[in-house]
DNA sequence: CCTCGCATGTCACTCGGTGTCAATCTGCAT
DNA sequence: ATGCAGATTGACACCGAGTGACATGCGAGG
């Protein structure tokens, strides 16, 4: 299980005893689901093949995963938080193209560092129906927090003012675009780079007055 | 039935009897459905109920709609294709903003003149997570095609700039944020001025050059 | 009148997802 | 060690969306 953010190094934890053994479940249900997925097909493949190859039973999955998409899409849920948190980080006299661009920085920067199975799970996304409207759900959630950090760091109203929606907006839109386009490269194209060619089209926009 | 583009009157129209018999299924399905779905809710209504109200087999229903969602949603596909024609038939040499702007006008309009049902509609989809997605997607759909229109008018390529893309999901997202600030208003905001105002903030990052 | 084609209904089936309950395991106190 | 409380799991029944196959009915044209 490659693609989690596990805090520390391992030497001696603060988790019990059962919080291990929920995650050593948890990452056998996405290794044996991420395996069968990527290889067949995301229509082709049951839950309950996936559970019979993490021996588990069908209602534990439902129990880690709200649906058989989610044990793809799920650890982009992170990368959310990742945005905003870094969003609201930034200094408060950065002006808002620098500070979006930062934030969007953070989960393309993790998608560069395990290129490989981050890609493989891209591109599994973006070509299966079912997992790209997972996957817009999240980026439109992205964009509600997105939405709310920005106008408590502009002191807007987003409920008068359009710009915070639409600059949050934008932002995920350039997120979006860069990953396809990464996607499309097979991951030649460098991520970090492509963002910031995005930025310079939509900052024009992002720091009008 | 009243979300339907109906061509011209019914005076003689050149369509067989099946035609006619296909439209009115289809529309009592719509009909049953909205009424059913706008009263109690998108979960709590089965596909048999609605089939039962509409006087037809489940069989059927599926024969007409692709899934339970389509009946909701499916009338935006239109709206879809009506924002890439106007932007095809829009002067060259108009500026991106200018043309998108008129293109995006044309599903504000038509949400204008049937503002009963269309805010109905709107704010069921928008405040229910399986219409939403699917919204969603028919929104990166739209993406896709006003890229490889704004690509082809631009006499750039889509694959090498990243300009059509985020130009298109910057159209879109205005669209978006017209909508949810329309359909928060309960229908008294102006949509046509909302989408003046949106589009007077992502101007300058569509018309840099 | 007959038949060809299309839309529909019926039925059985798959699969995603949930509620329920009993069995099991963890942690903790005695 | 023992026993208890709470959380986790498995097994099973169940619901609803969606599909495939086949038979039937109805309209159009010869």
């Amino acid at each position: 299980m490659a693609l989690r953010y596990h805090a520390g190094v391992s030497s001696r934890p603060e988790v019990t005893m059962a919080e291990r053994k929920r995650r050593l479940v948890s990452d056998e249900l996405t290794e044996a689901a991420l395996q069968l997925l990527a290889g067949k097909g995301f229509d082709a493949v049951t839950v309950d093949e996936i559970v019979a190859a993490a021996g588990v039973s069908k209602r534990t999955f439902f129990r880690y995963f709200a649906s058989k998409e989610d044990v793809v899409v799920q650890f982009l849920a992170d990368l959310g938080a990742g945005i905003r948190d870094e969003l609201a980080a930034r200094p408060a006299d950065e002006p808002p193209s620098v500070a979006l661009r930062h934030a969007v920085l953070v989960p393309v920067a993790a998608c560069g560092e395990q290129s490989d199975r981050a890609l493989a799970v891209v591109q599994l996304i973006l070509r299966t129906p079912a997992l790209h409207a997972r996957f817009l759900e999240r980026q439109a959630q992205w964009r509600e927090e997105l939405t709310a950090e920005l106008a408590h760091r502009l002191g807007l109203d987003a409920d008068t003012d359009l710009y915070p929606r639409l600059a949050a907006g934008m932002a995920v839109t350039a997120f979006d675009a860069v990953l396809h386009r990464w996607s499309d490269s097979d991951g030649a194209d460098d991520a970090r780079a492509l963002t910031d060619r995005a930025f310079a089209v939509i900052a024009p926009a992002l720091d009008a007055v």
